[in-house]
DNA sequence: AAGCTTTTCGCAAACGTTTGCGAAAAGCTT
DNA sequence: AAGCTTTTCGCAAACGTTTGCGAAAAGCTT
């Protein structure tokens, strides 16, 4: 009796292991394993000793052995330029919610859009041997044989959002070129004839989707629309851009933006000049949706919904997790929600 | 010649390892782990030598290998209500940036709110053996025993902006009541009479002790200052309170907003009423910094930075992983931030 | 009752590191 | 040249699991 509670008290100082069970229970550890696994070589009497006192000492197998065991590990990495956007932030909020039903955990890596930190995350999730990864690029990378490589590790690799041209790997996006298209054909609806055009950073290949469709759709339509084009890399650019555009003598009637970021700086300007929506400027947006209802009245945009995106990528990982090899482009579709801003 | 070719293609289809390694140059495995630990008792030849292959064939150590001998890994948890905060978000960005600098990683988990989830995610960081974790609670974490078991695993947890009350545990915080009463004396500066004053949810520690010092300061002017106090849960609700109000005989001549959640639904009222800031109606905030930035004039407001937060709450993670064992409050002093909304 | 099958468990190796200790070889002393 | 120190390396155990295989015990067959 004052054995087995020395025993105890002994267990209580440190890690409760299969070795300390299998001492106190004078069986093997292997037994101990199984029993808890509920192998059936093991008897019932057997099992149910080894679960109530595995119970009462609160045993929890050591991760760091079963990963070591079967060399993978219950972690995914997200790879993105910053976290600090709205798009991202909902993705990976959506993103940890699906991994965390399947037992899954959730690194987060910033590259900050620069490809040599990019690159250092990437070895990370190399050398830490996780499940898979997800991956936004930056703006400057060009090279992805780097991810590619993981590929042959057995790491899947999904790129989002800012997914790269080559074609034979994973991607899920929002459906660029419907987005603009949407976006433009509303504008077409409303008769717009002089539209202020504000897109994002022109080296993406989004932006490119997005630019080319927006104007075939309104060259489509036939009409004498006046298209002003600019890009924008930052809402403060976004907001001199649309300051200035209203000095001209031809004032814009609507303006696009192609992304929150630049909603959010034509608003300010908007609101600086004094002008009412839709009545003096009508606005669209590209966005996640939640931007355009900080205002009044609340801004008509494209959704592009980083939930959707987040469990589309997750469904894509269980996939290529279950052995589907061969490499997918999938895309979300677009709705158009009307705020009363055009 | 031909036998040292297979062997190299036998490595490159497999991972590479000390063993294989050491195969390869005749040598003991413990040999060549010294030898690239730079350990002296190993000749400069034979590091060279195993240095120049294990570059040749990519070698990287095995983290869960090293992770089961060590018994930790150089990863932090983050349990945060929901990372959809601005707050949060500028806190985890910055805090990300800073373990990597280090050598570690952060995952992220979310409670939703829910203290059932939180315990879970509590319980993976225990089984995970994580380095630390970061805490904000939810609003209806009451028992904080399952955390400070935590600490007894030598696990130290950080608690950050929503912490307990409960004393003898690691804690960094804005500056609450400094903040509230900055913002007060703001408004006292301004002359306000009539002071719409939004809070968030009462039932939390970080809202109470900003109330309080904002009461405080207010009657400690003597001034004939009428308070409006609110509490709202979301910002819809703060949009409400605010329409309300201005519907009243005595319309408030100013607002004060305890969240960044709460200044949205009240501008989007203030742009829904068509009123003027500063001239119809002075607006203060408590921000993280992002959202006052939206608007046009910029809105003033007490600065409490996530960025600032997450590198004191780091340091002191530091600090604990150091030996530091008794547990701290610490807290970051706020500025004001003129918008000229007020 | 002898031989067979089934039940129940333990041995031992393996995953890839790190590290205390010992031992051989080399270089040094007097 | 014998004994000593230094240099250089390998053996073996350990971290905590999982699992193939074998073996003892028990129950069954005819």
């Amino acid at each position: 009796m004052l054995h087995s509670l020395i025993q105890l008290l002994n267990l209580l100082m440190s890690e409760v292991t299969l070795k300390k069970l299998a001492g106190m229970l004078q069986l093997s550890i292997s037994t101990v394993s199984r029993a808890l696994k509920d192998h059936p070589d093991i008897s019932i009497e057997t099992k149910t000793k080894v679960k109530e006192l595995s119970v009462l000492l609160d045993y929890e197998p050591n991760t760091f052995a079963i990963n070591l065991r079967s060399n993978h590990c219950k972690e995914f990495g997200i790879i993105v330029p910053t976290i600090t956007n709205d798009f991202y932030q909902s993705f990976i909020s959506s993103l940890e919610n699906e991994v965390r039903q399947y037992g899954y955990s959730l690194i987060i890596l910033q590259s900050g859009d620069d490809p040599i930190i990019e690159l250092a995350n990437l070895k990370l999730c190399k050398q830490n041997r996780m499940a898979g990864i997800f991956v936004s690029i930056t703006s400057k990378t060009t090279d992805i044989n780097n991810f590619l490589k993981l590929d042959e590790h057995h790491i899947p690799v999904i790129f989002f959002d800012k997914v790269p041209s080559f074609e034979a790997c994973n991607k899920v996006c929002v459906a660029d070129e419907a987005a603009a298209d949407m976006a433009a054909k509303e504008l077409m609806l409303k008769k717009k004839k002089n539209i202020l055009s504000i897109f994002g950073n022109p080296e993406l290949l989004i932006t490119q989707k997005r630019l080319k469709s927006f104007e075939d759709t309104v060259s489509g339509y036939g009409l004498s629309t006046q298209l002003y084009i600019h890009y924008a890399l930052s809402s403060d650019e976004a907001r001199e851009i649309t300051m200035n555009s209203f000095k001209k003598v031809i004032k814009p009637d609507a303006i696009f933006c192609m992304t929150d970021e630049i909603l959010m700086g034509v608003m300010k300007a908007i609101q600086q000049l004094e002008l009412r929506t839709p009545q003096d400027v009508g606005v669209i947006a590209i966005s996640d949706g939640f931007k355009p209802t900080l205002y009044y009245p609340e801004i008509t945009y494209i959704e592009t919904s980083g939930f959707k995106l987040a469990k589309l990528a997750f469904a894509r990982m269980l996939a290529c997790l279950g052995g589907s090899s061969y490499a997918q482009e999938l895309r979300i579709e677009s709705i158009v929600v009307s705020g009363g801003s055009l």
